[in-house]
DNA sequence: ATGTCC
């Protein structure tokens, strides 16, 4: 056998009042017991993946597992605060004055693009300078969106963040390009884990890194899309990657920690978002040795995608989803990812927070109430 | 998750 999943220490956090499935821990505790594996966490947000869990963080001795990062290498959240009042303004007329996001940037951000682009080690890459160039900027499909957001109460006194303004959270990854490095690896490595310092591993982790690079990138290119469209500027309050493998130290040995959705709680502020339909909060982690150094990186879906349809068609009609609770504007073209991506979808955010919360894992920055989410156009782009 | 895949 050879492994040591009798020792894996495996820590679940959650209160009672949050939905876990049987599924979700059964994929925690088999993935705990691959090879190499020491110690895994669930987090709040804990679901069914394919395969491997979601909201859930590892550690592994001497190797580590591509497969378990998955395919969106780098995808993460990134907020910022724009210079736009939110008393100006409705969440539908921002909405009108976006348009379409979804192809190629406007000229005026495409050679800018560009320009960024030089910085990636295109050399280590599977896909070419021109499609890497072409997706830049792009939100893409799943649980991706942009979200203009009003910041509702402030629990600890922050100069720099102001409740007047409106604030961008975008949620996106490295798009195809994280996807085609894992095919590619996979075809030829399959699910085992790459011993460190190998060939393979030293290949994959600067492909990793790029990805990483790329996912930053996009998220970047696409506020700033958005804020050429309202004709606005903004500052970044963060960026962080919840999808990844990092060299790590736990318990006095060397290793590697991979997120598979699970924000880092070692790189300052962390933004949490709930459902479309429900408030996010920017939270500042503390300490994080019993959780690996990772939290929540958001709600976590409650129902499989392909059931949402099913559940919620007899009651609600499509234009019904496209406002939320709190009379927030949803932009989303895709029927089928409108019910998929439904606040109904997702679990409770506050028992989520109050999960980490309730450990000592993380302490209230300010919460968020959603203005204006963007999904998919409504109109075609090209 | 994916300019997806049957």
């Amino acid at each position: 056998m050879g492994n040591f999943s009798q020792h894996t220490h495996i820590n679940i956090i959650a209160n009672q009042n949050v939905w876990l499935e049987d599924s979700a821990i059964a994929q925690l505790q088999a993935t705990a017991a691959l090879a190499h594996i020491q110690a895994a966490v669930g987090l709040p947000d804990l679901h069914a993946g394919r395969g491997y869990p979601i909201g859930a963080a590892f550690f592994s001795t001497a190797h580590f597992y591509p497969a378990l990062v998955g395919g969106d290498i780098g995808c993460g959240m990134a907020l910022w605060q724009t210079d736009l009042k939110h008393h100006k303004i409705s969440g539908s007329k921002l909405a009108k004055q976006l348009g379409n996001m979804d192809g190629v940037l406007p000229d005026n951000l495409l050679q800018d693009a560009a320009n960024a682009l030089g910085g990636l080690a295109l050399q280590h890459l599977p896909l070419d300078f021109d499609s890497l160039h072409q997706s830049l900027g792009t939100i893409g499909g799943g649980n991706h969106f942009a979200e203009l957001l009003q910041l509702d109460s402030l629990f600890v006194e922050q100069p720099h963040l102001d409740k007047s303004h409106l604030f961008l959270m975008v949620h996106s990854g490295s798009r195809g390009l994280g996807g085609e490095i894992l095919r590619q690896h996979l075809n030829q490595f399959g699910h085992q884990g790459l011993a460190a310092n190998s060939i393979e591993a030293t290949k994959y982790w600067a492909q990793h890194n790029a990805a990483l690079h790329y996912a930053h990138l996009n998220r970047l290119y696409i506020a700033k899309r958005m804020f050429k469209a309202w004709k606005t500027s903004a500052s970044c309050v963060l960026d962080i990657s919840h999808n990844h493998v990092v060299p790590f130290e736990w318990n006095g040995q060397a290793g590697f920690l991979h997120r598979k959705g699970a924000a880092p709680a070692d790189q300052g502020w962390v933004m949490i978002p709930g459902s479309r339909g429900d408030y996010s909060y920017l939270v500042e982690p503390i300490g994080g040795e019993m959780a690996l150094y990772s939290l929540a990186h958001g709600a976590g879906r409650k129902w499989a995608r392909g059931d949402c349809q099913g559940r919620l068609a007899h009651k609600f009609k499509a234009q019904d989803l496209r406002q939320t609770q709190f009379g927030s504007t949803v932009v989303c073209g895709d029927k089928g990812l409108l019910y998929e991506e439904a606040p109904q979808a997702y679990k409770n955010i506050d028992a989520v927070i109050a999960s980490l919360v309730d450990v000592g894992l993380c302490r209230l920055i300010a919460r968020f109430k959603p203005v204006m989410t963007y999904k998919k156009g409504e109109t075609p782009c090209c």
